[in-house]
This record gives structure tokens, C-alpha cells and sequence, in this order.
DNA sequence: GTTTTAACACCTAGGTGTTAAGCT
DNA sequence: AGCTTAACACCTAGGTGTTAAAAC
């Protein structure tokens, strides 16, 4: 996939993009609707918390979405990073259960970006079913030579979902910034921890991971 | 990744290519290796059977290979085929431990290729690490519209395995036949089975398949 | 004191040959 | 009779939060 670094020009809210600047058509009309919506929503409300070990931790829920509006010939890429919400380290006070701004950040890891292992193909494959990341991993080893996502704990980080159109003219650099789209969906923030720090945080996944069914006590279907 | 159909207009023994026409640079030096090389000639001196299911099997040994001599900066596609070894169909004797040609082979199936899940990627990618093909999968459905396999159980096949060079050229089908180089490997042929029918391939599959090791009885490391 | 790590039991998901029943 | 199918127990492989110890 070689280098590819995505200039923040563009912002978007929910499933619509809205740009500033002037999109090529095989970009232009695509909409990208967020899976699990109801579910991100209700950890987004507790305070979303995703764990990162060294040797790299799937996100949960798992950052799924539906795409249509792409040139169903065209080829494109997929891809996501994770921006960083603030410059604030941040603790958790278990007495009063909530979040408090604990100093400035730590220093800026290297910013890596994560493509969809099916990249690149054509919009008609990204579009026939759901696109899911469930091979991208999180991972507070700022050694990582594995390709995973590196962020740092006690953070807040904000995911954001990329489409690139593979343009087959050579000169294509020059257009780079009219051929890709960004998507962000809020609901999706979270804190990265190494070990979770909201109690009600740990007992939504325990309720709504399969992995974790193990640590279930009671109420099977209340999710 | 579309239709594509191979003619057979090569021959290979073992690792390296030998033509007939001209082949285009980028595929001209390809050299390729067979792993677990002992192992296949170990099944093959037995007599292979491949079980296949109506739900798609995988291979054992999966069918994998070392590339060099690609172009780095280069794309290819690698694919696997299987063809007739002869137009028999065969049943066992189990008094005589042996294969019998029990009638002329049954209607050919549609054959089908399958595509390596990673292409198209370039050469530094397919020679930097083992290629695999434990994602391909067997059937004796006809009716199959997973993708895999289609054979015919109780005839003999002979894999095959295909480098196609991905030419920049828009007129790039006139030179197809320059731009793919096909290896074939004699050990890797094998006899279609819903059932295991030669008693030491079921014991060989046993001692070597780490799936199988709930099987096995005696002599940890035999193999 | 707060945060991180590693081993762990408990799951999901899926690849094995076995076996008995079903098919032709 | 020969061949195929489906359920099954037993594995591999790897995703969970828990827990106690370690690190800072």
C-alpha cells in the first residue's frame, strides 16, 4: 500500500460528508452509515473505554459500516486513524466515577493509519455487504512492529473512517486531496486504558461481547 | 477479481519453468519452491486422497510455496486451478490395498480457479514470506456458490499454481500469454474421497494434521 | 498510589477423523 | 455393495475480563 498521509481537510458529521472543497464524482455522493449505531451510542453515553496491551486488542464494539453512492466500477481504498480529542492525559476518580483532566498529554506517538486488508477493490465489493475492521488492533507499545494502532493510555482518541479513489491517471498525486472522503462518527470516541475503569463500562461489553460470555452472571438476553 | 481462463499451453516439473514462447520479464525468472516438500512426497508415495465435502474442505498439507525471482515493484495475481489427471474414475480395493480404474470419468464440473485472498500485491510482498493456500477449500457440490473447489470424488487431480503478471498496458490481454507462468508439482497430486479409503493416509493425515491430534494414540513425535 | 503486565479460566469459531445412518 | 451425509467429540487458534504481581 507504500505511504499515504490524509490532510484533516474535510469534517463530517454521522453518515454524510460535507467538504469544503470541490470532490471528484467517484467520491462526491458516497454516504457511510455506521453498524451497531445503538450499541456505540450507549457506551458512548458511560464514557467509551477501549483497552490496548502491547501485544495489540481488538476494539469492541468492532468499528463496522455500510457504504453506498461509490462508483460500483471504480476502485477504491479503505482505511482508518485515530486523532487524538485533546492534548490532555486524563484519570479516573472511582469515587465519584467519573473523568478528570489529569495534566497535558504525553508525548505525540507516531501516527500510523490502518487500510482494510481487502483494499483495494472495487466499490461494488465494498458496497454488496458490511465493511468491518476486525482485524485492526489497538496497542500502547510504541515499539509495535506489527502495524497496529498505537495510541497512549489515559488518552481520548476520536476514529475516523477514510475512502480513497484509486485514480488510474498517473498524475493522480495532484488530485489527491479531490479523491478521498473522511468520516467521522462521534458516538465512536473512547478513552484508551489498560485496564477498564468504569465499572458499568465492563459490564456493557461483558453483556454485549461474545468472547467475554464467560463473566456473565445473569439476565442472558438483557442486550 | 473477474474472469480469467488459463491455457494450458506450459509445463513445469518441480521449481522451475520451462516454455515454449517467450515470456515477458517480469515473469520470466520466477522461481518457485514447495514447502513441506518431504511430507507430500510421503502422502504422494501412498497414493493422496483429498476429502472433499459438501461444504468446502480445506487441503492437507496446504498447498504452499516460496517465491523468488519476481519483480518487486511489480503486480501479480497467484491463483490455483486443478485439472483431470486422466478421464477415469477409480474405486478402491480394500483386499488389495490398491486403486482400481473402475470406468470412464463422470461429467466434468466447472472448473474453477481460486484467487490467493492477498492479490493483486506486488513481488517484494508475495517472495518476503511463505505464500499460502489454506484458505481454499474443496467440494463435491455442483451446485456450490461459496467459491471453492468443485471436484469430482473418486477421480485423480493434479494442482496447479499460476504467477500472473498485472500489465499497466491497456492492450495488456494481447500479451496475456507472455504475462503468466504456470507450476505444476507431480507430488501434489491427489484422489478425490468423501471418505478416506488407503487406512495409512488416514494414519498419516492423523500424525500430521495438529487439527487431527485428537486421534492420535501413540508416538508423540513420530513425525 | 496509580498504572501496567502476564498468567489464567472461560469463551467463540472452526478444522479433524469417527461413526452410524442414508442414499443409489 | 459402494459411496455419501450429518452429528459428534476432540482438537487448534485466538478473543474476553479477572486477578495478582510488577513497574513506575
Amino acid at each position: 500500500m507504500g505511504h499515504l498521509s490524509i490532510a484533516d481537510d474535510t469534517a463530517h458529521e454521522g453518515a454524510v460528508a460535507s467538504d469544503k472543497c470541490a470532490k471528484a464524482p467517484q467520491v462526491a455522493g458516497i454516504k457511510v452509515q455506521l453498524e451497531m449505531s445503538a450499541l456505540w451510542q450507549q457506551f458512548d453515553q458511560l464514557g467509551m473505554e477501549m483497552i490496548v496491551t502491547k501485544a495489540g486488542r481488538r476494539m469492541f464494539p468492532t468499528f463496522q459500516v455500510q457504504i453506498s453512492g461509490m462508483d460500483p466500477t471504480a476502485e477504491y481504498v479503505l482505511l482508518m486513524d485515530f486523532i487524538p480529542v485533546d492534548n490532555k492525559r486524563y484519570r479516573y476518580a472511582f469515587h465519584s466515577s467519573s473523568w478528570l483532566v489529569a495534566g497535558r498529554a504525553d508525548a505525540v506517538v507516531p501516527g500510523r493509519v490502518h487500510f482494510h486488508p481487502d483494499s483495494p477493490a472495487r466499490g461494488a465489493q465494498w458496497m454488496k455487504q458490511t465493511v468491518s475492521f476486525d482485524q485492526l488492533k489497538l496497542t500502547n507499545n510504541l515499539l509495535d512492529d506489527n502495524g497496529h494502532i498505537m495510541l497512549n493510555s489515559m488518552h481520548r482518541y476520536q476514529p475516523r473512517f477514510h475512502v480513497v479513489y484509486v485514480d488510474p491517471r498517473h498524475d493522480s498525486h495532484h488530485y489527491v486531496h479531490r479523491n478521498f472522503v473522511t468520516f467521522t462518527f462521534r458516538e465512536t470516541r473512547f478513552t484508551a486504558v489498560t485496564a477498564y475503569q468504569n465499572h458499568r463500562i465492563t459490564q456493557l461489553k461483558i453483556a454485549s461481547n461474545p468472547f467475554a460470555k464467560g463473566f456473565r452472571t445473569s439476565d442472558p438476553d438483557e442486550w
